[in-house]
DNA sequence: GTGAAAGCGCTAACAG
DNA sequence: CTGTTAGCGCTTTCAC
């Protein structure tokens, strides 16, 4: 191990130790092909030895490239740690930058004070190489902030009004259909929803998934049988106590927290599940498999998406590549005992 | 607002809209006192027209500050990202970061391969201004790394080896004290603890605090009361099932995330909680509010936590201060139905 | 394949 | 109070 001492050594101390040029240093660093096998072997030598470390922000200033990533959550996503989903989704991408030797820079808004003074380091190139925003509402200032700036972006989630954004996302639409047809399929008859918030892509599509469903069997969609909730557990509670009165026999909620919550509801009057109502959440996040019952649900590959986001990010960099890119991952449905199949 | 062109503004532009030497502008944009009123609000002015912000690599470079703040979850911190007491205390140190000005860069550790990776970068002075690191078992590998290197530290958390560190914490030993001692109160004659990990101080502490509640009123402490978890939800589970036999009429749980899981397990067993066996857990996180029945808790400021990490680091830092600081919150007893009190 | 030289954008003595 | 002058440690042409 290489002494960790105060001195930093630079470029120029191991250039010297092994009878170099600084310049020829820095192609070995940067694996660049013109250096001979025996130059460049020597040099390694020594880096390995002292324990060199390049200085990151002269790196920076020098090639105009932080090698830092932002990671967004913009003020309109309350729930922030509330749910799981975002630290599941942060530690995704956390793995893909250390993997990548990116560092991962992580800003959370809570107030307008702090759009004020973080949105411009945000957006303005030089200081981020890109950034990752976690989809919210149309109307957070987030969007226009990123769209007037030039720095490279993948959201992680649709956003309402993307067009023209690269994004990685799971198909809600289809996940919630999935869903739906399952509780459909084991003789359900009055299934209700508690949607996501309506401002918020996740939740429109998970509506229009339990819609679709519906209406693909040849069901009505009754209105009454539709509540809303904004993925917070509360939210859910007091949808399904709003929804009880219609008595329906399934309710698909398009997140496990909000399941979580209404489960507590529908077990609070006295009804059993799965037995006098069924329930679907949507996530698959670890309190869904402690629950009693234990959640049937629709599982996203959460970490999966923080990791795309990194890798797609880094590839609009490098590539310099400016057509927005998509990736949009399956979901699958996890059956457990709150959906009443077996 | 400043346009955010593709061009970036130097602090030479600057200087020159504003007819005075770089020095000068440097000077207003560091707040140092030697400017003349006059001259500061002409550059102030020509700052906010043009929208100008600094490069932080050169600023990095110049003044060997980088104004970033690493914060550290070690890999044998593995519950990770599935007990909500992380992520919250990482939105305390994110807020904190924000107000302060200064960048927050997330290190969290899966393999020993990341470490190898990244440890070089946390404790090699140069990258980072400081770090916080979250507390964890004596053994792990972090804490060498930090002890060799040179950078200022603060932990989250005393760790079992972390003498001469600076560390915020809370008085985990009296919040269990003032469990145990208020479950005595309610009548309770065979209390039992679910500890943590005892190679954590929080772990050991806790039943120590738990030890001492009952010794001070004379009471014997029973091994086959005592049943250890890791603060998952599943350790706690298991360890309710083992201590079930032994018939307690009250447990103090280690943690929230257990105390769920215990109550599950008395559940199952067709047991009431409070009335066959009371439950106090520790942390109040949010889902300790919506069990049924709520759990009653220690309060830790989990939050507050994070930002004093923050601004104890900073004082370091900027103080040049060696000798360690340590900051010990105080816990609160929150009452809810889970311990029969009411 | 290698080295010399010119910056990257800023801070920080040091003069004045 | 203000300007001049050196760098900070690295990358990157451009010669050789």
């Amino acid at each position: 191990m290489g002494a960790e001492k105060n001195y930093r050594l630079t470029l120029e101390d191991v250039a010297r130790l092994s009878e170099v040029s600084r310049s020829t240093v820095s192609r070995v660093i940067n694996n660049h092909p013109n250096v001979s096998q025996e130059v460049r072997q020597r040099v390694l030598k020594v880096i390995q030895e002292t324990g060199y470390l390049p200085h990151l922000a002269a790196r920076s200033l020098a090639s105009q490239r932080s090698r830092i990533l932002g990671l967004v959550f913009p003020r309109s996503v309350a729930a922030f740690f509330a749910d799981p989903y975002f630290p599941r989704f942060t530690q995704g991408v956390a793995q893909a930058c250390n993997q990548n030797d990116y560092t991962l820079s992580l800003f959370i808004f809570y107030s307008p004070e702090d759009e004020r003074k973080l949105f411009p380091r945000i957006s303005h190139r030089g200081h981020l190489d890109g950034v990752i925003v976690q989809a919210t509402t149309a109307n957070d200032p987030i969007f226009s902030t990123i769209r007037n700036g030039s720095i490279p972006c993948v959201f992680a989630g649709r956003a309402p009004n993307s067009k023209g954004f690269s994004f990685v996302d799971v198909d809600n639409e289809t996940g919630a259909y999935t869903a739906v047809s399952h509780l459909l399929q084991l003789g359900r008859k009055r299934i209700a929803t508690i949607t996501g918030p309506l401002d918020q892509t996740a939740g429109m599509d998970r509506k229009q998934g339990y819609i679709k469903a519906l209406q693909d069997r040849g069901r009505i969609v009754e209105n009454e049988l539709i509540a809303s909730g904004d993925f917070s557990r509360i939210s859910g509670y007091n949808a399904a106590r709003a929804l009880l009165p219609q008595s329906p026999d399934a309710i698909f909620v398009a997140s496990d927290v909000m399941a979580l919550g209404a489960l507590q509801a529908i077990q609070e009057e006295g009804l059993k599940v799965p037995d006098d109502i069924a329930i679907v959440g949507f996530d698959d996040l670890p309190p869904a498999r402690s629950s009693s019952p234990p959640l049937s649900t629709i599982r996203q590959p959460i970490m999966r998406l923080g990791v795309k986001a990194v890798e797609m990010l880094l590839d609009i960099i490098e590539s310099g590549n400016q057509s927005p890119q998509r990736m949009i991952f399956d979901t699958e449905l996890v059956i457990r005992e709150s959906c009443g199949s077996n």
